[in-house]
DNA sequence: CAAGTTAGTGTTAAATTGACACTCTGAAAA
DNA sequence: TTTTCAGAGTGTCAATTTAACACTAACTTG
């Protein structure tokens, strides 16, 4: 039987923090209130989108409501597979969703909403198996996260407001889960513009101290433009 | 007041063609039947999704319902402006669209349902002023055409099943409004390796025939897949 | 002042890119 | 039959980009 039903729209968010101390990447995982018998309740914060707003201005009401996060979110990919809420098919319910994902760095959530709890999770710790294809949508993001990064695209959202090149490459080697050369690194990073030297020197260490760098959002914009010019968003 | 209804979601095609005896790029305009007063009839072919289907399948079934055209489409973007419509406030309605573009051959379009009438033409000549946001959707088209073009990741579909390098380079130039250099133009195609010889040679003509070639698809998508492992989805 | 620990720096070889001009081939015209 | 026309097809070099690789500098602590 075909389902007529007109499909709704909605927002999911992967929000990602660097652990500083252990160089390891987490992810936040809510336990969602009122899910069906058999689903499971772990996902990712979302839910849908009303008639007047953007998408990006959804997934950021939506975030903020269940977990009082304000960050900024990027989008990365759509999911509409019909069957995706993975429902009896006598729900009738068909979702398209739109994932945003994002850093986050001192602020810690707290739980509302459609959100009963939930909390930072190590990559490794996530479940298979996860509220309709919340799964799928945690795997994009990582993909999309490692483009990102290995074209230094990535927006330093998840470091402090100052911070050392080592660290950038800490958060580099934790998301592409491989270790890098750092006289290149700190060559192609430099290059691109975006960090501004602060003058300022990293403090209590027993080694050499390490210059303190600061993101520069409008340039890293910049170079955001300059790299889209380039490249292909078609075609898969 | 805030507008609290669902948006629905629906695809646009951009159909591209391209003339070879001018080596001109065209695209198809459908003349929409119903539009409300004040907004322009001259529009992309597009519809509502339903319930059941894939967005690939909607936007398939909904160019051959209004075209008869049977062609492969790629999406390359999402419009999702609150106000895309542009229609008075009272009529309350939201539409997201996703949009995909393709190229036709030999295949002569029969316009129906939505679609009164219709024809390809020059990309020059496209009016500013169509349905909707109909006008952005086609240059977004264009711009996501020349990124692939850039790439070597457009799909051959709008030339004949066999085909003379110089008449690749003809549709590259056309989309890019830019001429190549041959030789390098040559390299770095054949390089690419989804183009084969067929053995045959171009005749008819009162000079050197030149070799043709069939496009393998299989290769492309090889090709394509190894760079969209490259490249930064995200992040816009 | 020696030891420990991270910060910071340059060079070279290989691969890629972009600029550039001439010969080859077949048909048609002289 | 020879010449002319028009597009087909080919290679090199210089500049740039990328990847691999090892040592000295600076500060703290013992």
């Amino acid at each position: 039987m075909i389902n007529t039903l007109k499909p709704s729209i909605s927002v999911d968010c992967v929000v990602f923090k660097f652990d500083m101390e252990s160089s390891k990447l987490l992810v936040l995982l809510v336990q969602r209130k009122a899910v069906l018998k058999g689903e499971s309740p772990i996902s990712l914060p979302g839910d849908e989108v009303n008639g007047s707003e953007l998408m990006l201005e959804a997934a950021k009401r939506v975030l903020h409501e269940q977990t009082q996060l304000e960050i900024p979110l990027y989008r990365y990919r759509s999911f509409e597979d019909p069957n995706r809420l993975n429902r009896p098919v006598d729900e009738g319910k068909r979702v398209i969703t739109k994932a945003y994902l994002g850093f986050v760095h001192e602020q810690e959530p707290i739980f509302g909403g459609l959100a009963a709890s939930g909390d930072f999770i190590p990559l490794k710790s996530v479940p298979s198996k996860m509220l309709y294809d919340h799964r799928d949508i945690f795997d994009a993001a990582l993909v999309a996260l490692k483009r990102a990064t290995e074209n230094h695209l990535l927006p330093l959202d998840g470091l402090p407001a100052t911070f050392t090149i080592t660290q950038v490459q800490q958060l580099y080697e934790a998301i592409l889960d491989q270790s890098l050369d750092k006289r290149n690194f700190r060559r192609s990073i430099l290059a691109k513009n975006y960090l501004t030297e602060t003058g300022e020197m990293m403090s209590g260490q027993s080694f050499r101290p390490a210059k303190l760098y600061a993101f520069n959002p409008i340039r890293f914009q910049n170079c955001l433009d300059k790299e889209l010019e380039k490249l292909p968003v078609v075609l898969f």
